[in-house]
DNA sequence: GTTCGGAACTTGTATATACATCTATCGACA
DNA sequence: TGTCGATAGATGTATATACAAGTTCCGAAC
């Protein structure tokens, strides 16, 4: 360790310096990266923890590396990392936009056969449903259908959904939302979907269902979020040699 | 190195077996994995190898792990890398169906406007387009359209698009396809993605666009790729403290 | 029986080294 | 001038070690 870093990993404050680069245009696409050895030097540190940045930048997305050659930086699409979808208002502030939410319905209501098969509760068990519409700019964006189990829903309740963060409030809870799984796919909008967001019924919308679990593997969160197409989508790059998260799925 | 592992590489051989495991259901969801120093033992090795390949899992989503407790098996979606979406032929036989395709056209065109900002030449400038519909076990499942510059693409025209894999030929070419960005939304069908996937005017499809670039960063392909929703769908699984990288774009 | 503390274990991070394998470059040679 | 080969340098892989930091679990003290 060097004791340059500042309060963090080595590794993390080299990633911080590729990413400051990159992003500020200081490396360019197309231009090489620093070598491994010149990192070493920079940061006074040994291959270890300049290969784990170089390798989290390579999952990323943003550089390219291969035997022999010198990594290079990559013509990416701007990339925010995706966690944040787990925070709509983080996202829209990184986007630079003004988010807004009103919430349409919070409702403590009974399971239904296909929320009970998520959740992994039985049908009939109490749980908290949450209806509320995304704003950007005061342009409603997307529409955000929230369930959770009783015990976990009950946070939720007994709080003000247009103040704040859900996911916040969750973890001041001691609800610990460890993973989560997403699917992507298209819907045409019902009623709902169509009355709220402002579309005719039958548009095209971009819906994302996510599943959040905790450490234990309980699942604790059911979503279904229908955006316009027009505001949102999502990207992903995919370098040969990296592993990237995103697959297809087959059938219902 | 142990000299046991089948000719490939120490942490590969630990990989195959953990993906063995789990797809073979030997490991379930929720139990713990091997933990470090069993995994080096088995395999004769260091903490290395077996680091890079529970490294590999947790990105891809199928572990979790943390410092202190022994990693987790994930309930995950059934992974099949996304790469194989460069091939169609190929995610289809690994999901267990029948690939099919059929040509509607293939022409050399002059890039419009569009086509031409994509792949970075200039409109009017010659191109290769290739408009193919996608079966499955002899369903129509996706309608792709494919864009070449024309050097690129000349390689395509000689050929029997019917016959083979448009990847393989360009690869057997000698065009070196390295990256590719892919950008995921909605939209409403239009005339011709109505008449060929067998669906009404205005239904919910999946568009899929993509771009692949050779190492130097010339983008070589660019491709428009439209699927049901009902056969085909995205799915990606986050764990905290893993990167993945799917993002979400702002505006057009 | 309950609670607290500590030992043992696990993963995360870092160092130093070695060799394999591939690339790029430059100089010798024709 | 052009080609070939050697060489230096790059990343990929593996080993061995050390310490940091968190979890689990068991036993001692109360």
């Amino acid at each position: 360790m060097t004791g340059t870093t500042r309060g963090t990993q080595t590794y993390g404050a080299i990633l911080t310096y590729l990413r400051r680069e990159i992003s500020a245009g200081s490396l360019e696409p197309g231009q090489s990266v620093p070598s491994e050895s010149e990192l070493c030097a920079r940061f006074e540190t040994s291959r270890g923890p300049v290969r784990q940045a170089l390798g989290i930048l390579r999952d990323e997305g943003l550089i390219s590396s291969g035997r022999g050659r010198r990594s290079v930086v990559l013509e990416t699409v701007p990339v925010q990392p995706f966690d944040v979808a787990l925070s709509f208002t983080q996202w829209c502030r990184e986007m630079g936009m003004e988010p807004g939410q009103r919430t349409e319905s919070m409702t403590r209501a009974w399971a239904t056969r296909a929320q009970a098969d998520s959740l992994e509760i039985d049908p009939g068990d109490p749980i908290v449903e949450l209806l509320r519409l995304r704003f950007a700019d005061g342009v409603p964006i997307m529409l955000e259908r929230l369930c959770y189990p009783y015990d976990v829903g009950r946070h939720v309740l007994s709080f003000d959904p247009d103040s704040g963060s859900v996911y916040e409030r969750l973890i001041a809870s001691g609800v610990d939302i460890h993973h989560a799984t997403r699917i992507l796919d298209a819907v045409a909008a019902d009623e709902d979907d169509a009355r709220l967001l402002g579309v005719q019924e039958g548009a095209p919308l971009m819906r994302l269902r996510r599943r959040a679990f905790t450490i234990e593997g309980r699942p604790i969160e059911w979503s279904d979020d229908r955006y316009l197409p027009s505001h949102a989508r999502f990207a992903s790059t995919t370098v040969r040699g990296a592993s990237n998260g995103l697959s297809m799925l087959k059938g219902l």
